[in-house]
DNA sequence: GTCTATAGACGGATAGAC
DNA sequence: GTCTATCCGTCTATAGAC
């Protein structure tokens, strides 16, 4: 997932189109889809727009090339859940490995949040950019039901919502991630899995 | 906060400062902020794009003319919960209210989420768009306070998001809205309020 | 693979008539 | 208050030389 570091000396060519589709979602993450230009893209990585479109094809096309891993894994994680038993076990794992993708993935997510907009009005051509809700509907679905009560459904969404916010809130300055992890983790259990709380 | 509603005669002229900024908040929400022209408002509203540079100076500053106010909602929270006590019911309280504000006001809601990145952008000449950030981490600061503890701080951001992201998801098809704001509550207040609920 | 140069479109904003 | 007409900037994308 991650590109390997490289000294001072001369970049190794070939690995153009890798650090485009890096500087652009690091652009893309921090000031947004439409706030960022070809142009601007290009003078980061000391080349010229012209450059951008040997290796894309289009601005949309780099967003698919960092987007689409992501909602692979996803997609991956719904396909393994839905052939599991519905029992609090599986659940558990469900949403570890739920957290597990987005910190892994943790600026893309970023990317996906902020920009629902404009990524959303991305030439649904072939319905590439789908992104948020059928998956997290579909994720939902298998955690409580098609069929769940209201209150069901909505500590359900709650937990995967928290759950990714969390993880980009706190990302940053976490010294220990394994210990963000396990608190998220633990936060998101208890929304699906204590039946009746019954506080006032 | 909502426009009365009129039949099928002529509209009442002097309220189209009113009807461009709901449009504008329409259009913006669904479609996002970038994506809508503001040759579209005006034609939705059948006027043309300087009708509207009468009302409005900028197309900036629609978005302030709804915002603003919802701005100012969660301000005079802050305000009047940095007065309060920190007490299990007083959180509790802040929650609720919390929680009505965002229902109250879903559609702005709505709006920012999905544009955060393009009102980040918005010229904070003085800072008039500052509204996700700094308002979540002063109402988690109220909630359990600045030195808390990781797994604290966390629980009262996860609430806070949870409740919110769970209004604009159900808003929409809830038949019973008061059901919705009571299983919100519940969710909110169980994260930042069961000190050590030591399940593994 | 990367460059220069430019096409082609669209958007925000303004001037001035009515 | 609303219109027509237009300015000016920026952007994506492409053509063609090296």
């Amino acid at each position: 997932m991650n590109e390997p570091a490289y000294g001072d000396g001369p970049r190794p060519r070939g690995d153009t189109r890798a650090r485009i589709r890096q500087v652009a979602l690091e652009l893309f993450a921090e000031q947004g889809y439409e706030q960022t230009s070809l142009r601007e893209i290009a003078e980061r990585l000391g080349v010229t727009k012209a450059a951008l479109y040997y290796h894309f094809k289009s601005k949309e096309d780099i967003v698919a090339a960092f987007t689409e891993d992501y909602g692979a894994e996803i997609d991956a994680l719904i396909a393994w859940a839905a052939a599991q038993p519905r029992t609090t076990q599986a659940r558990r794992e469900l949403l570890d490995r739920y957290i597990g993708i987005v910190m892994g993935s943790s600026e893309v997510f970023r990317f996906l949040e902020r920009n629902q907009a404009a990524v959303k009005g991305l030439e649904g051509g072939k319905r590439r950019f789908e992104q948020f809700r059928p998956r997290l509907e579909a994720l939902v679905q298998i955690l409580v039901g098609q069929q769940a009560p209201l209150r069901e459904r909505v500590r359900a969404t709650a937990a995967l919502t928290a759950a990714s916010m969390s993880c980009m809130f706190f990302m940053k300055d976490a010294d220990d991630p394994e210990e963000l992890r396990a608190i998220v983790l633990e936060l998101a259990s208890g929304l699906v899995d204590v039946p009746t709380p019954q506080l006032s």
